[in-house]
DNA sequence: CTACTAAACGTAATGTTATAACATTGCAAT
DNA sequence: ATTGCAATGTTATAACATTACGTTTAGTAG
């Protein structure tokens, strides 16, 4: 069992852990089911590691460029397109921008706790929901695919020592 | 008390019903707390609430446009931005679009089932989801502030005869 | 090893959504 | 008339995303 990732990602941690878990978690996914990560996905899949934060695909871009990759946004898109694909990253809606998905595993949903104070985003399970969510699908006879949730609030960092 | 709009929008109904009833609830709002409801955000209202659909922004264009007002994107988003920040219009996340609120009044949350095969949106509420959301909030120390709940799926018309 | 195939990549061009910055209009209070 | 303010109009540009097409690369069958 490798290092666990930080509960609250809001909260100081030892970050450095958090990317290594992924990557090894993604690497193994990979591994076990065909999956082929290459230079350019390993390498998007790092850059949002590095922050629980999410990051816009042109800002992703701007360091492939400078690393020599391709320069033009159907390289990062596809990467990131992938990524999603398999979990192991996720869209933010609201911010049209992307992040690292801290518990990289099959069928992982979460809701995002977004903070508009510093732009950290952590991930939250999104079991409590599925009933009460269920519920208003059948109550309209809708049949669910996917949810986004996605909470704008602010950090127990950014608040301080506030109430 | 005005005609009350369709329980479930995704069936066929009185649209009429529907969209004369928002429209006065909007007025009235207007008029109650000093908002100036002038004819572009009207128009807009209006264009809106003509379906149960997000449209995007610049389809209104298109329409405010062809109608004499002003051609250029801000005319509809500072429309759009009145209109959703008094709770008279949502803003669709996932779509990058904006639909007519069916429920126009104080403080009204909701969340959006968007069927992805005729594009139809129905509002449900939030009510169910308060609690466990508010419960992951907490645990991580988060101050909500706003939430975007947006289910993607099949809406009972086009389900059709399937189960 | 070679030839084939499919996936992934690179690039140019374009499409779509949103905002910044600044000028103008219309109206109400003085 | 002049000031003040909200709303509107316009130009330009930023930010996000996709289409189309050709090239390279990895994996595989012969």
């Amino acid at each position: 069992m490798p290092q666990a990732a930080a509960k609250n990602t809001f909260l100081t941690h030892d970050h450095q852990r958090c990317a290594t878990s992924a990557m090894k978690l993604v690497t193994a996914a990979c591994a076990d089911h065909g999956l082929r990560l290459t230079e350019v996905r390993q390498r998007v899949m790092e850059i949002l590691l590095e922050q629980h934060r999410a990051l816009g695909a042109y800002d992703i871009l701007e360091r492939l460029k400078a690393e020599g990759f391709g320069s033009q946004p159907p390289v990062v898109y596809r990467a990131l397109d992938f990524l999603v694909m398999h979990g192991f990253a996720h869209r933010l809606e609201r911010l049209n921008a992307f992040m690292a998905c801290a518990h990289p595993g099959p069928d992982h949903q979460a809701m995002f706790l977004i903070c508009e104070g510093c732009n950290h985003v952590a991930e939250a399970s999104l079991e409590g929901l599925k009933v009460p969510i269920r519920g208003a699908c059948t109550e309209l006879g809708f049949k669910m695919n996917t949810a986004a949730v996605e909470i704008l609030g602010t950090c127990p960092e950014c608040r301080g020592g506030e109430g």
